[in-house]
DNA sequence: TATGAATGAGTGTTCATTCAT
DNA sequence: GATGAATGAACACTCATTCAT
């Protein structure tokens, strides 16, 4: 990796705090600058908007998370054990009481209805690795005989749901427990 | 109506529109001046800040939609009538293709963590409405015998997060109709 | 007194509380409008800013305040008490809290070189009139054989200065009385 | 001197300018900006208010003067000689006839009850000077048997409310030297 | 006369963006 | 490449002043 890779990587990892802390609309260019302890101007030279670092930073995360599933799922587990470790990752993101990633993204999305890339990743890949699952948990006989694409889709859909408005409306852990429960016992 | 009732009904009905156009963060007092084709001190007479005018907004709306509701529940219609009738006209808010209000409200929450007020309307209000009537559908064996409570959340949120997040993603109505359904047949 | 002479009276006398609690130069066409509770335009109608307004209020007070002054001295009082009772006058302003329709002058003074009446009355016709006091006390052998037009404008000037610092300096009464005891002792 | 410390320097020069101009009150941010030739935000970078500018321009004086008084009198000089320096050089300073600093101090005090540095600066200091001084000249014959604290102060404050009000009420030369002589008289 | 809604100019303050070093 | 001082546009907010009623 050159210098100037290097530094950009440098400055992902520190604005993805900020994002994670404040959103997307939020964030201004002094808030990553100071962040990342370099320039005004510096920062300019590797990237010259909030658009362009959060892109660059959610292409990172997504190539990122996807390798991890990828191999996750295909690693033979059962594929309960799979859809709980998944569930349980989420939980964690829906708890955490600042913003995350995915109401950055949201917020992102908001303003610009053409970022494909973005909401690819947050919800068609992931229902689309969710129906891969529930189709292997079919086969291997833990999970009943349904519809596969539409639960896929609704476990993503409320998924992505809660996370956005789990802080806002202040939901407690039992709540989250509760629904998340509820998901999995129409499912197994 | 007094005259400057009558202004402040027009400053909300303009403000509305710029809200639903650019959400909550986004607004400033100078696109409410713009949009209502009045003066910047002019504003300030009536309402002294962005958040001002969309409490007395969200207070305005939520009153007519609550008497809406309480219209059609208490008319003793058939609990699966009521039900359709509520997520055909929720349906008809998400694929909506501008913005809402909801996400308006939705960026006003994640900024202000004490207005109660939204908080109730947007979740708390809807999830009571809908156990009632799930408990009321449970008694006329309308509907499944459920946990009425964890039902009513879940719907709710999902409803809630399927509206914030239907244009970001782009779905199109067919999914829309499919994760509706889907919801309905776990009831009925 | 016409009515419109009435209300005159009647603003000038509330705005003197505005002044004396803020000065001159912070004081706002809206804060005589607030103490009058009065209309905005209807101010207008009767003074045009609030120069126009303090320099009236000045003329009025300035025109009683001489007439107070005459009547005592004429009265054929001992110098000694007229001179005590007028120092005891000066010294309750001084030890006030509030900034003195003095200050208010003070600051007008500073921005409106050409206020000569203000002028003639915060130091000019004071200073006269001390001279006539210390005359008539030297004549009645109550007072030492000074330079009576030195000493009245010494005097004149030394209250002036301390009811314009005493607060801003926050002059404890202590320092105040001795420093006037300390002017008497030079005089009696 | 840093480029930063030079460019405070000469904002605070040019301020000076601004405050001797218009005292302290009337001053506003773009003044500064005006007199500076640099962007409104350049200003920020270096004050954020015009309490901060004149706070770190009164200081700044107020360094300087207090060194040339301390070298003054621990010089040795007879003390009534160090005394007439000093009534001299006040002379000019209440003789000049744009506004001084002081006034602008004085402003600053009556809106500002906490600024003990000013405070101190504009009186206490001066009194404590003086008094030692006149110990001084009391120990060397040179003055009379006189209360030193006391003569102390009523120094301090004529000298100070004669600076205040000098122009305002258009002092001339003649009265300012008979003021001063008359005080000196009374402590030679 | 009297009202007070309305205006718009002026000031404070923040930030994206540029540029000399 | 890297810096950070500097700029200026944009927005919040206040207030003197006007004007239709």
């Amino acid at each position: 990796m050159g210098k100037a890779a290097r530094k950009r990587a440098y400055i992902l990892e520190k604005a993805k705090g900020v994002f994670m802390e404040k959103g997307f609309i939020a964030v201004t260019m002094k808030d990553i600058v100071d962040a990342c302890n370099i320039s005004r101007g510096g920062l300019y030279l590797y990237f010259s908007s909030t658009e362009e670092v959060f892109l660059a930073l959610f292409l990172r995360e997504a190539e990122y998370e996807q390798q991890r599933m990828e191999i996750a799922i295909w690693e033979n587990l059962p594929a309960k054990e799979i859809l709980l470790d998944y569930l349980e990752k989420r939980k964690k993101l829906i708890l955490k009481k600042s913003p995350s990633l995915t109401q950055a993204g949201h917020e992102f999305l908001t303003r610009n209805s053409d970022a494909q890339m973005i909401k690819k990743w947050q919800f068609d890949g992931i229902a689309e690795m969710l129906r891969g699952l529930i189709l292997y948990g079919i086969q291997t006989k833990e999970f009943k005989q349904v519809d596969a694409g539409t639960w896929a889709r609704h476990i993503a859909l409320f998924l992505y749901g809660l996370e956005l408005t789990a802080q806002s409306l202040d939901l407690h852990e039992g709540i989250v427990d509760e629904q998340i429960n509820f998901t999995i016992r129409g499912l197994v």
